[in-house]
DNA sequence: CGGTATCCCATGCGATACTG
DNA sequence: CAGTATCGCATGGGATACCG
């Protein structure tokens, strides 16, 4: 039944809201923040000190938005300074996973990387 | 021994060669391309309507830096009009595997991730 | 068919300064 | 400490046109 529709929801197809939490995702820093809160709940700038390049702004921005997608949670405690630290949510620790062995499987493999880019490159110039 | 630099190879080191092919891998469209590629040997215009919304350009600069990192192989027919086929290496292979996980999660956990969206909108306004 | 070259603009992002 | 606001530029990337 349902007719039509039998096209499953993926970030392989351009107007899937897939596709727009698919960016999130991936977008320049989140992938790496929510690998460096896999090892569990940090404050802002140890934060930022694990993720190394990354601007208050970015960050900031970045956290907002894995926020709203519910992939992270933020706990402010109120003193004075305030101290807010940021944990990753049930759904934030089941994609964290394929995303920690995206990061570590470039790690392991850099040798065999960077061989096939000087055998591109030899063969280019 | 080895005194320092016991400093694991990690795309979370701003200065690691790591990180430079994290970007590559996690850019906007190669990991698309690297999914859909999972599904095995693939032509430039099916690999393009496969991958919904990128262009020629973008999917040929992708697949350029792909190849060059060893992740993808090119294939030519030297027929006329010449027919060229992508397909993933073993390296490549190796990755699409977790990419795939992301991909797939995505879609599955699409609901959740809409709740938790109206969750925070509604709290924000 | 499978690209590359050129043009050009949107926006991602960093730097700096300021706030509760 | 944990941000937000503003500015400004580099560059990612789309549109179009052309080539082997």
């Amino acid at each position: 039944m349902a007719g039509r529709d039998a096209v499953k929801e993926s970030p392989m197809n351009a107007d899937c809201p897939c596709r727009t939490v698919f960016e999130h995702l991936t977008s320049r820093w989140s992938l790496l923040v929510l690998v460096a809160l896999g090892d569990g709940r940090l404050r802002f700038h140890a934060l930022r000190d694990r993720v190394e390049g990354v601007s208050e702004k970015m960050l900031s921005q970045s956290l907002r938005t894995l926020v709203r997608d519910g992939m992270v949670s933020r706990h402010v405690e109120p003193t004075i300074p305030p101290r807010v630290s940021y944990e990753l949510t049930p759904l934030g620790k089941e994609v964290s996973m394929p995303m920690r062995a995206i990061s570590d499987w470039i790690g392991n493999r850099m040798t065999d990387i960077r061989a096939a880019q000087e055998r591109f490159d030899a063969g280019r110039m």
